[in-house]
DNA sequence: GCAGTAAGTTATCGTCGTTAAGTTACCGGC
DNA sequence: GCCGGTAACTTAACGACGATAACTTACTGC
């Protein structure tokens, strides 16, 4: 929030001689601020990011590899923001199904409020697979963990959480993806719709595993004209 | 195919008086080819392009406005091909529902096909809303058309297609786009995961239909647990 | 107070997108 | 047949970028 924007800010004090971390965090958080305020990521340069902490740009690099190790620290720290967000959306929701409403809508609010760093987290390449990184942050331990109740409650078939996590993943992410990519086609109320694709995906699921193992398109529309004809009674 | 890739090609003759075209045809083709071998976008620079077909990179600029503008040519390109690749997939089958599965399978698959050209379509930041372009596009057209058949059908309720339609591109998106982003992510075998996810969404919707306008949580789950009893019967 | 080193800076490299100014070769008109 | 006009390029160069190497400063332990 002492973000000096654009011109160069005042000339640092030199830091103590052990606290060189503190630099570190500084950067981070400049970084995230100036792609809080950028449409996109290259229009933040390293100089850009000096500037602002008020150092050099080569100084940059006695705390970061290069630049992408310097958003990938970024992009950590606001997944945790995002670990936050979600944890607080689903406190006290005890019902797994809800449980995972909230979560998905909250990951998916928090995507579009936090635009480049999503885009940067998961819509640039990866330049190295960290799948240990993915699978292991919150958002998606959360998805699972929700998962394995909803298996537990009956609402999901199977004995592997993951393959659904993956599925109802890729829902919230394709909605938000969609979303931040392009915001200007006719999505009506954001919320309502956001609501509709992660209620529909989930229960997609849950039908899917209701009428076989992955129901072919013959089967489903006779199964749908079956529950009409029940339901007309 | 002729492309020379790195090292600079044989000095081009000169063109007809006339025939500027064709070179802006060429360059296309060129930029279009080395997109398709690159990581990332950014690692196809101008000069490269000019490099592969044999000019200087200041006459590019004699046809297109700039580096956007030149990759925004690519990208309609390839959104022909997609447009084709989607109408070869679904030709021949009548049922809606199969139609939609296979319009929503081709689309997936040529986007992974086609990883680098989708990213900067579809996942990296619009540069000015062209929305008429994006609806008018032969991927939105296809999918809004079978929506409406679905409707016709009784598969999807209501009046208007459109938000259906942006339901289901999502979900399609979404598996795309995390398949190309995330890699390395246990996918499965992909075909089974894209077709999964895509018949998900088409049933999570006609169910969701079924059920009520938008049905919560509560809902879902109450019309779940019938549904197993009356299996169960 | 002095060596050692953490924490920065200055200077510089090569690449990029892009522009300005110059050059070459075709083509219609006389 | 040659000549002005101009389409189709090239050469030269600018400013910004990511990154590296070499230098300087100032704190700390002994």
């Amino acid at each position: 929030m002492s973000a000096p924007a654009t011109t160069s800010a005042h000339r640092r004090r030199r830091a103590q001689r052990g606290s060189g971390e503190q630099l570190r965090a500084e950067i981070i958080a400049a970084a995230k601020e100036l792609l809080a305020h950028a449409a996109r990521a290259d229009d933040v340069s390293i100089r850009a990011v000096a500037d602002a902490v008020g150092i050099t740009s080569p100084s940059i690099y006695l705390h970061f590899e290069d630049k992408n190790a310097l958003f990938a620290a970024v992009v950590a720290d606001v997944f945790e923001e995002l670990d936050k967000a979600m944890l607080t959306a689903a406190d006290g929701l005890t019902d797994p199904l809800e449980r995972l409403r909230a979560f998905g809508f909250a990951y998916v609010k928090f995507a579009l409020g936090h635009a480049e760093h999503y885009r940067i987290a998961a819509l640039d390449p990866c330049p190295i697979p960290e799948v240990d990184r993915v699978v292991a942050s919150g958002a998606f331990v959360h998805f699972n963990q929700t998962v394995v109740e909803c298996i537990g409650a009956g609402i999901f078939r199977g004995d592997d959480p993951l393959p659904i996590t993956l599925q109802l993943w890729s829902a919230a992410h394709g909605i938000a993806a969609l979303m931040i990519t392009k915001p200007f086609l006719p999505w009506g109320d954001p919320d309502d719709m956001i609501d509709r694709v992660l209620c529909s995906a989930a229960l997609g699921r849950a039908a899917s595993d209701l009428i076989g193992d992955n129901p072919q398109p013959a089967q489903l529309t006779a199964w749908l004209a079956a529950q009409r004809a029940a339901k007309a009674d």
